[in-house]
DNA sequence: CGCCAGGGCCTCA
DNA sequence: TGAGGCCATGGC
């Protein structure tokens, strides 16, 4: 489907380049977007980071990564050592840091029995099973650790994609995880920086335009949008 | 104030 | 296998 292609265009154009995924430079204090991580302490932060922003906004997330970093807790070893009940306590503006805390003791348990370097002799499928066999990772943070972390080319798929792709009448509602995956991977040429971008350029969109109740009116995709006529005359979704 | 964030697990039909 | 409850802080 073309349409995929053209809808890239004109977020990018709109929105411009977001420079996903966000990493704290080394010896740096605050994260920044500056095209992801660079070698394995930055990968592992994407990692965390793609656990603690479950169902959680970024900000929330960014003040919790900053405690790790001041902690010097940002790594495999430290993250297995100290118990779950004292990182939680560090991790508390996430949100649902107990379980967080749990869900980051199993990913550094794994990486401790697989550590980055030697994961890129695992293809694609097999790492993506691998990581949804960790407690806490799911679809949605496996690929994000896939394509992001560990620079595979799989399309993430979220809330903000689900709900736009339904609303421009590409994806049917309540639609599964694996059927907007499929339709990204069948539609858009296999490369990861399309990828990285993409997803990120569907959150700037579903976070500030096509929100829970749309802003139509500042919508760059409004001419295509068949959502663009009923949010002008109903009052919800 | 209430709503909702860059989900996933567990339980129960 | 799918729907529903649960986890929790902080910004608006």
């Amino acid at each position: 489907m073309r349409a995929l292609s053209t809808i890239f265009d004109v977020l990018l154009a709109a929105y411009g380049k977001q420079g996903w995924w966000p990493v704290t430079p080394p010896g740096g204090t605050g994260l920044e977007y500056s095209g992801g991580p660079k070698n394995d302490l930055q990968r592992f932060e994407v990692m965390v980071g793609a656990v603690l922003t479950q169902n959680t906004s970024w900000k929330n997330v960014e003040k919790a990564l900053a405690v790790l970093h001041q902690r010097k807790l940002m790594d495999v070893d430290s993250i297995r050592r100290i118990p779950a009940a004292k990182l939680a306590a560090h991790i508390r503006s996430s949100g649902y840091y107990n379980e967080k805390a749990k869900k980051l003791k199993a990913l550094a348990d794994f990486l401790h029995g697989a550590p980055i370097d030697t994961l890129r002799t695992f293809n694609t499928a097999e790492l993506r099973r691998m990581l949804l066999s960790v407690h806490g990772i799911g679809p949605e943070t496996a690929d994000s650790i896939l394509l992001y972390a560990l620079d595979r080319p799989i399309f993430v798929i979220d809330a903000y994609t689900k709900r736009i792709f339904a609303r421009l009448g590409l994806a049917p509602q309540g639609a599964d995880y694996q059927l907007l995956q499929d339709l990204f991977h069948d539609s858009l040429p296999r490369r990861r920086s399309l990828f990285k971008e993409y997803h990120a350029l569907l959150v700037q969109h579903g976070k500030d335009v096509c929100k829970r109740r749309p802003v139509c009116g500042a919508c760059p995709l409004a001419r295509t949008c068949p959502k663009i006529l009923e949010s002008l005359t109903a009052p919800a979704d």
